[in-house]
RNA sequence: GCGACGGUCGUCCAGUUUGGUCUAGGACAUCAGAUUGCCAAUCUGGUAACCCGGGUUCAAAUCCCGGCCGUCGCACCA
């Protein structure tokens, strides 16, 4: 049993952690003019990411039958037309002529003057109710300037003639524009998850805490296309009903189970239900302690333009409460406006009674980075029985390195045979070799980035062949034959 | 974006108050050699930093201005 303890672990010890062993560092960072908001993945972060998402796709790709597609990061001015992003994602900003202070011109209007302001208001408008009111800074009394808007949407200029186009700000829509062609070429059937991993771009106004708030971050999406008939028509779901959901709505309803919130009312369908019951499963294969995590359903004036019933899955961490996944039940707004903008039809026949139905949209909704963040935060320990070691208690299917291979001591015959069992390896598995420093030393830089196995050769492997595996966190070992370790390795990786 | 505070080896910190032996020091980490040989041992040696630009000055890590970045608060988080 290992004593230890990460109520302590906080944002800046995985910064740390992240800076000293290369997980992730700030981008561009010997430039003086890098801006704030990207961060690059080293070797070992890469490696988790890379895992991380190897998960996703056995725990929810693979396992709902969805599929998945990989779709360009620049898309046109259109599709944001469709998707409301040129409308909705952008906030009509006031901004003071003495102090620069930038307050948001709606949401400042209708607390002074404690009346609503319609959500689609015109710059016209606000800005005549502004000099009406005769409204100032609240910061220095200052005039205010003109009121304009800031879209948070990246814009890029294409080819010689510069025309518009947008990195998206979220990768879902690629997986709209596309569903026809999709849905038809692989015979979808409703309900049907379609699925993406990329990078989205949003430009924000202050971004902060390196991955948990970002301008370019990783997102893994699922819309599943359902029709809005059926949604009580998931027979997978007995496979998941049996699921604890932290439900938080005005009341916290902790450790209910999947089908009590159906009995309950708490979740309006089975589809829902399905799904955040498959998501919590994935999450809980993380490592990170389900216990310190909730889904936490949105007020109205929370939600997303598109949203008609949401809720986020959060995880408790150092800092506080952090979203993970945005589940959204995004209804016909996807396929309705891309429908209109485009002209192109997205009906499909439901096969047994071959009636016509545009598809409503359940959306799973990740954020990779922070996901990774919480997993490293909730897997770091320090082992206060021998000497405050630092033990990252990654599951070994996420770990970024699965084993060491070190010979106990540096002479050629056990370096050597080292290399050679390596070699055996190496093309495998994650792994590194490692001859600098007294092993207890060399055991200690293993579990910091949470490799959970050492393969330590010594002199009894030169005549029997065997090797010690040392494992992480009981410290323990035990001798395996060469031959035996592929095996070993495979069985100890598996996700169980 | 505003405000407060800050930015020195990979990491943490000393040095800035009062400009000058700072040719920038230490710890941890890292590399090489010696030694040891199953849990961060020891010894020797090495690599490695004043965020960027401008200004003041005989002289700037240190003072001033601007920018960038970071932390926190406000605002924002579709």
């Amino acid at each position: 049993m290992l004593v230890s303890s990460n109520t302590m672990t906080s944002y800046d010890q995985i910064m740390k952690l992240a800076l000293e062993r290369g997980f992730y560092f700030p981008s561009c960072e010997i430039y003086p003019d890098a801006p704030a908001g990207f961060w690059e993945y080293g070797p070992v972060g890469v490696n988790m990411k890379n895992k991380f998402i190897a998960l996703w796709r056995r725990e929810l790709i693979r396992r709902d039958g969805m599929i998945e597609i990989d779709g360009s990061q620049i898309m046109s001015r259109s599709v944001f037309e469709a998707s409301g992003h040129l409308r909705n994602f952008s906030d009509p900003l006031a901004e003071c002529k003495n102090c620069g202070s930038i307050f948001r011109a709606d949401r400042y209007l209708s607390e002074k003057l404690g009346k609503l302001i319609p959500e689609g208001a015109s710059e016209a408008v606000l800005n005549s109710m502004i000099s009406e009111n005769h409204l100032q800074c609240q910061n220095c009394k200052g005039e205010f300037k003109p009121v304009t808007r800031f879209n948070m949407m990246f814009e890029v200029g294409i080819g010689s003639s510069n025309d518009v186009a947008y990195l998206r700000p979220e990768t879902c829509q690629t997986i709209f524009v596309d569903f026809a062609r999709v849905f038809k070429t692989m015979r979808g059937r409703l309900p049907l998850g379609i699925a993406q991993i990329g990078k989205s771009f949003r430009n924000e106004i202050a971004p902060r805490q390196s991955l948990l708030r970002l301008r370019e971050f990783y997102q893994a999406e699922i819309e599943v296309f359902c029709n809005p008939d059926r949604l009580n028509e998931v027979p997978k779901f007995d496979e998941v009903r049996d699921i604890t959901l932290n439900l938080v709505d005005n009341k916290f309803h902790r450790d209910i189970t999947a089908v009590e919130c159906l009995k309950q009312g708490l979740l309006p369908n089975k589809l829902i239900a399905y799904y955040l019951a498959l998501l919590a499963d994935f999450y809980s294969r993380t490592g990170i302690d389900m216990k310190r995590t909730r889904f936490r359903r949105l007020a109205d004036d929370e939600k997303a333009f598109y949203s008609h019933l949401a809720f986020d899955f959060e995880v408790e961490t150092s800092i506080g409460w952090l979203e993970l996944v945005a589940c959204n039940y995004r209804a016909d707004y996807d396929l309705k406006g891309h429908s209109s903008t485009s002209n192109h039809n997205f009906e499909v026949v439901e096969p047994n009674d071959q009636t016509k139905v545009l598809p409503h949209i359940f959306e799973l909704s990740m954020g990779i980075d922070r996901s990774l963040y919480s997993i490293l935060e909730h897997s770091y320990h320090e082992d206060f029985r021998h000497d405050d070691r630092v033990v990252l208690r990654l599951n070994p299917y996420l770990a970024p390195i699965l084993f060491g291979v070190l010979p106990l001591m540096s002479k050629p015959n056990m370096v050597e045979k080292s290399r050679t069992i390596h070699s055996l390896l190496r093309k495998d598995f994650d792994s590194v070799y490692d001859e600098s420093g007294s092993i207890g030393r060399r055991y200690r830089r293993l579990e910091e980035i949470g490799v959970p196995f050492a393969l330590t050769i010594d002199q009894q492997t030169l005549v029997d062949d065997t090797v010690t595996v040392r494992y992480r966190d009981s410290m323990e070992q035990e001798r395996i034959s060469i031959g035996d370790l592929k095996k070993f390795l495979d069985a100890k990786s598996a996700v169980n």
